[in-house]
DNA sequence: ATAAATACTATCAAATAGATAGGATTAATA
DNA sequence: TATTAATCCTATCTATTTGATAGTATTTAT
């Protein structure tokens, strides 16, 4: 399951997205409202997505959130691994958050090459899709 | 990701189908100690995988576990949902544990139809993994 | 009777999820 | 330059889940 969090992220942003006219930069608050969002736990996901340089953001009056890249540049497993970690099933098959597990034998493991497919299969899918693409649906 | 019980919970299985030879029933602690799991937690996930009519167990001296069924009608996806739930991403695409989200139209959701992708290619790899499968790597 | 196994109930600690509160800082503008 | 309105930041909180342990009751082979 992903995170409430994470799905927090993806309507935010596609929110930004649908809104950003260019003209004035998507408040906290309007998200928040339309998208039925908790505002100050918005907030965080917010700041964590600019940290991560998929936003930008203006302070002050007539501040808010843009997208730093074009939204067809901005894919759905790179907000999923910002906001949750890892997509993969076994810490020992994830591509971006590798860990080695405790008491396996990883040569011999026997369930490491079914979630090395699952993997494979997820991205398959979860690569193609932008914050662009969800738009368009 | 799959919880560490989960995996707990196959390798468990998996040393069950290996090591039953017909004589005698195998033993929560030779699995323990074999599969290094800590004890006292190996023997709720068996209690578990008992209630759920995975295994059959045998009380008392000599006493222990075995497959309730062939290993080869026993499928990944059974256990998982056993001991995590749901292998969806989103509880308002899941084939065994539906869940409507609260704050979104599922109608017009932008999301799902995503998730339902990766729950389908997810599946296609699962369903067709077995505890026999499995040993057989 | 004894030894050896599972069954059951209760409990616990750490991590994670899901937030909330309150004030600091920044920037537009009247 | 004061005001207003926005993000930024730090701290905190609660509930749930994860991962596990302890102790006792019950069952069964010998």
């Amino acid at each position: 399951m992903i995170s409430n969090k994470c799905k927090y992220a993806i309507k935010a942003l596609t929110h930004i997205a649908r809104h950003d006219d260019g003209s004035k930069a998507v408040m906290t608050a309007d998200i928040a409202r339309e998208q039925d969002i908790p505002r100050k736990f918005l907030e965080i996901i917010l700041r964590d997505l600019r940290n991560n340089r998929i936003l930008e953001s203006k302070r002050g009056k007539d501040g808010g959130f843009r997208l730093l890249r074009p939204a067809e540049d901005i894919s759905l497993t790179e907000i999923m691994r910002i906001i949750d970690g890892p997509i993969a099933m076994l810490p020992c098959v994830s591509l971006n958050y590798y860990r080695s597990c405790d008491e396996c034998d990883e040569e011999n493991c026997e369930i490491k090459s079914v979630f090395e497919q699952v993997r494979d299969r997820t991205l398959e899918v979860l690569n193609g899709k932008t914050i662009k693409s969800l738009i368009l649906t």
